[in-house]
DNA sequence: ACCCAGCTATC
DNA sequence: GATAGC
DNA sequence: GGGT
């Protein structure tokens, strides 16, 4: 069961030849056929077993596998005669190694490899009721034959691989024996295949292994309920090549003539065109309308059938997707959504072949690509993006291939079949990129391909780097910074950009402050493409080489499996389940997310288990006795004794925690002012602007002085060059580079302080010639400021100016007492930095939810409130607000004041929660920014996904981390559920400020 | 070289 | 889709 | 900007 155990065990960097021949046999046999998702996750009773299946299959792997290793031995004997005639002299050496796994063994090795297999198969497909097995059976059996065929009509646009299929197996290839190694990726046939000469067949290679096994297995085995053995007892006989490869072929023809015909009536929609539109139908529609991958997948078939892809980059391709929610489990397997249609859509239009789930047979690890059963073997496995190691759940993966997850790794499985992240589907340099919208062909082509076009290849990249338009904007921005040279004058060639250019430092290349320098490839770019294109035309070589690692998708998982151990990644995954399942099933009492949270640490309020009880205890502890030293911290004392802390090495920011009291400023607070303003300099460089920020909450959560180059290299978050520039300001007080400041970036702050103004319209008032509020004020027309801009330029000074504690009190009481006239179980709480307990807020943030337990929700109960405050005269403008005041969630933005003279106007923030979104927007609202943001990415990497309304687990994700699917949302009452999961210690919200 | 949270509201 | 904001 |  354990995937990581089961590496660990067998050491799953463990390349040794045995190794192969063992992953082989594993591999040779078809792939069972009994569809992964119906017998999954059944109880494997061992007991079931014949003896003769048990055998094998229950023996620790390695025991198997040595005695699998020793049969082997016995067969090479009559492999050989069988590379003689294949294969040359000088490969023989190599040949009869590769041929072991391959070639025909003799009865008692493969039927080990049999045993072991159908062991497994036991132990998965164990049906508890035998129907599913017959009716998987059935499926199985006809699938290795059937897929192939039903798949191969679509396929006309690549005739260079049935072509290929054909003759091998016609006449053997003795393709793998000249290679001494068989290329791990699925290289192109034609190249390969036409140079071979015919050499061994399907028989002796390709299939060596499965037929022996088969044979081996049917008849030994008298279990009439398998009835993949039955089918595979047939085949053997038969010689397995000729089935497969003939009714594919014959089928082919058959189904691309026939439909052809009829359905050519108007226009025949290329795959592009299908899928497209499919994609456009929503994910409702889709899911209605196919249902199931393999519809889907059966759909666009056809379309390939009447209108081939004209694109055969990946005619040799055949991919098998995992879908995230096959493994996640039963909910609905193998269902269709609008990221696979994406993706199928993308992959088939150009030309590669989609592996239904039933259809997935490995390749013979020791065989090659080009061999005979090329065109059966499934060259790809794209699986879920989850996290290295921890969710990677190879068990699933592999039931879903109708592997058993006791038998095979992952490594082994790699062996066999490039099993990728689902990013690899992204992966430019790899093969060949996937975008949402697909340039020409020719971009598909890797560089050194003559066919390659260079120009388009920069563009798509771009638009991966997220938000197309941030990052031109920050283009902008840097450019302006950096690069005197060409692009800031065609970008901005105004008084402005003189203005910025002659004061600003950064006109050189040099970066005299020490900041940190662009990346290399923007200055290539800048400097002109001219490199660039030399470079790719000088690569040329072979042509064929879409080259991918084998497993490259998965160095991740290995790495972390290595660095923490089997053991760990076991315990994760194993706590992940166990509280999954926990929250999903209990039935915990009504317990509202409120409680024992909001009130006080001491607060004890149950909670169900002993061990949290204690978990609590210790906390209360830590956090009550005045917080000696947050989590991680340590005290050490120096060689001259003196007593110093240690900040913990690294981490989250909501792991760490605050450490520091809020209402006294910290001994770093005046450096950490500094840096501040920084980052408020350097908005507009996004990432800039939070390292800045982020060194600053780094010193503010410091509990002794910085005053040294080495001690703020020590927080995490501050690197080489902010620790020189922090030298600096402890040296001189402040920076060099904000008394340079100039005057346009002091007008864009002032402008950028009103409220709706960012750093956008900043610089196009500033362009459009104004230099104060005053002439905003003066006409607002010119500068087209909007009514919202216009509040916050009416209301500028008080909207700076941070509300007192009580005063937010005030208005808040005045907000829950209108409520609870609107209904007594109307909730109102009070968030943000209020709840965080902050002296000051900067505004007031004010949550709605209602308890539907009696059958009722806050549905139209915001609009009442809001117009009960309107009349109180405590809003007096509206900002923003929901099109839906319905919405059981939505957000609505206004200014309002205590009605009675002199008080400022302040900013309010209303949010609609329905009642079960409760805790993560609890978590959400309370903050502050920085915790979520740190909360939300360490859920991403555990592959989850939190935000507002939920944490989702089994999310998957595209290579620049978009989100492709949803995930599942897990059942969390209190926020406390979701900091477990997370194995974020929990905190109250006034230790939740982290910046 | 790549990543850096995730969402709503408005235009 | 860009911008501003939470 | 920092971190990996
Ligand atoms: O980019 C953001 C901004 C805010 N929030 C959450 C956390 C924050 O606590 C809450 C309220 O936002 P607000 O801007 O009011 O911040 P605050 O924490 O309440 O501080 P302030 O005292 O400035 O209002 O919304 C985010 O998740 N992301
Ligand atoms: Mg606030």
């Amino acid at each position: 069961m354990n995937t990581a155990a089961n590496l660990r065990a067998r050491g799953y960097n463990d390349e040794d030849e045995g190794n192969r021949a063992f992953v082989d046999s594993l591999f040779s046999l078809e792939r069972r056929m009994r569809h992964p998702l119906e017998t999954m996750g059944e109880g494997s009773s061992d007991e079931e077993l014949s003896e003769d299946e048990q055998g094998p299959y229950l023996l620790p792997m390695d025991e198997a596998r040595k005695r699998h290793f020793a049969n082997k031995k016995q067969e090479q004997q009559p492999t050989a005669p069988q590379k003689a005639t294949t294969s040359q002299q000088g490969a023989a050496a190599t040949a009869s190694q590769r041929t072991q796994g391959i070639a025909p063994a003799p009865a008692p090795a493969p039927m080990e490899g049999v045993q072991e297999l159908r062991g497994a198969q036991k132990g998965i497909s164990k049906a508890p009721n035998p129907t599913k097995k017959t009716t998987n059976g059935s499926v199985a059996r006809v699938a290795p034959v059937k897929k192939v065929s039903s798949r191969a009509p679509p396929l006309p646009p690549s005739p260079s691989a049935p072509p290929v299929a054909a003759t091998s197996r016609l006449e053997p290839l003795p393709r793998t024996l000249h290679v001494p190694k068989p290329p791990p990726f699925p290289r192109t046939l034609h190249s390969t295949s036409a140079a071979l000469p015919a050499g061994n067949t399907r028989t002796s290679v390709g299939r060596s292994s499965r037929p022996s096994k088969r044979p081996a297995s049917s008849i030994e085995d008298s279990d009439s309920e398998d009835v993949e053995i039955i089918e595979q007892v047939s085949s053997p006989p038969k010689k397995i090549p000729a089935p497969l490869p003939s009714t594919s072929k014959k089928a082919s023809p058959k189904k691309s003539a026939a439909p052809s015909p009829k359905k050519k009536r108007g226009k025949v929609p290329t795959v592009k065109e299908a899928w497209t539109k499919d994609d456009k139908m929503g994910a409702k529609a889709i899911q209605e309308k196919w249902q199931t991958l393999a519809n889907y997948i059966d759909h666009l078939n056809e379309v390939a059938d009447e209108n081939p892809p004209k694109s055969k980059i990946l005619s040799k391709f055949r991919i098998l997707i995992v879908h995230p929610d096959i493994t996640n489990g039963e909910s609905s397997p193998n269902r269709i959504d609008a990221y696979l249609v994406r993706r199928i859509g993308q992959l088939m239009e150009l030309g590669a072949r989609l592996v239904k789930p039933q259809e997935f047979v490995a390749r013979s690890p020791s065989s090659s690509f080009t061999d005979g059963d090329a065109n059966e073997w499934t060259t790809h496995v794209i699986v879920p993006e989850i996290h290295p190691g921890l969710r990677i759940r190879f068990e699933k993966v592999l039931g879903c291939l109708g592997l058993d997850p006791q038998g095979i790794t992952v490594e082994q499985l790699g062996d066999a079949v490039h099993v990728v992240r689902e990013k690899w589907a992204w992966d430019y340099e790899a093969a060949v990129k996937f975008k949402t919208d697909l340039p020409d062909e020719a971009d598909y082509y890797l560089p050194d391909d003559p066919r390659h076009k260079p120009t388009a290849s920069t563009s798509p990249r771009k638009k991966n780097k997220g938000k197309t338009a941030k990052g031109k904007g920050k283009g902008k921005a840097k450019a302006g910074e950096y690069d005197t040279s060409d692009s800031s004058g065609a970008e901005d060639g105004e008084d402005k950009e003189a203005e910025r250019a002659s004061i600003s430092p950064f006109g050189t290349q040099d970066y005299p402050l020490g900041e940190k320098p662009p990346p290399r490839q923007l200055l290539e770019r800048l400097a002109g493409e001219d490199k660039a294109k030399k470079q790719r035309a000088d690569g040329s070589a072979s042509s064929d080489h879409l080259a991918v690692e084998p497993m490259a998708g998965l160095h991740k998982e290995f790495a972390y499996i290595k660095k923490h151990g089997a053991d760990q990644v076991d315990r994760e995954l194993k706590f992940a389940d166990q509280e999954h399942d926990r929250l999903n099933s209990e039935a915990r009492g009504e317990l509202h997310p409120l409680d024992g949270e909001d009130t006080t640490i001491l607060d004890e309020r149950s909670d169900d288990n002993e061990t949290e009880e204690e978990e609590e205890e210790e906390e209360r502890k830590r956090y009550a006795s005045k917080r000696v030293l947050p989590d991680g911290w340590r005290e050490f004392v120096t060689n001259k004794g003196k007593k110093k802390f240690r900040p913990p090495p690294k981490g989250y920011a909501c792991d760490r925690g605050s450490s520091t009291d809020p209402s006294k400023p910290g001994p770093n607070e005046s450096i950490a002012r500094v840096l501040d303003q920084l980052s408020i300099i350097n908005k507009g460089d996004e990432w800039r602007e939070r390292g800045y920020s982020k060194a600053a909450a780094a010193l503010r959560n410091c509990p002794y002085p910085v005053t040294t180059h080495s001690e703020a290299r020590e927080l995490y978050g501050i690197g080489e060059r902010i620790a020189s520039k922090i030298v600096e300001v402890i040296q001189t007080g402040t920076h060099r580079r904000l008394s340079m400041s100039t005057n346009y970036e002091k007008i864009i702050s002032v402008f950028s302080n009103i409220y709706g103004v960012g750093r956008s319209l900043a610089e196009i008032f500033y362009d459009k010639g104004a230099r104060t509020l005053h002439d905003l004020k003066a006409k607002p027309e010119l500068y087209n400021v909007r009514e919202p801009q216009m509040l916050g330029l009416k209301y500028y000074d008080d909207l700076l100016q941070r509300i007192p504690r009580d005063e937010v009190t005030r208005l808040f009481e005045y907000a829950r007492a209108a409520a609870a006239k609107i209904d007594p179980k109307l909730e109102v709480h009070c968030m943000g930095s209020y709840r965080r307990g902050a002296m000051s807020c900067g505004d007031i943030d004010l949550l709605v939810t209602r308890d539907p337990s009696d059958g009722k929700d806050h549905t139209g109960m915001i609009a009442q409130l809001w117009d009960m405050l309107k009349e109180e005269k405590i809003i007096a403008h509206e900002l923003t607000s929901s099109d839906d005041w319905n919405a059981l969630d939505a957000k609505y933005n206004a200014l309002c004041s205590l009605p009675q003279p002199g008080s400022l106007m302040r900013r309010l923030d209303i949010l609609g929660v329905p009642f079960d979104e409760l805790p993560a927007c609890l978590i959400y609202f309370t903050g502050d920014d920085h915790f979520n943001r740190s909360m939300r990415l360490k859920a991403r990497h555990l592959g989850y996904r939190l935000n507002q309304r939920g944490l989702y687990k089994d999310v998957t994700r595209g290579r620049d981390g978009t989100k492709l699917t949803e995930g599942s949302k897990v059942l969390c009452k209190t926020e406390k559920d979701i900091f477990k999961l997370l194995s974020v210690p929990w905190r109250p919200p006034e230790q939740r400020r982290c910046s």
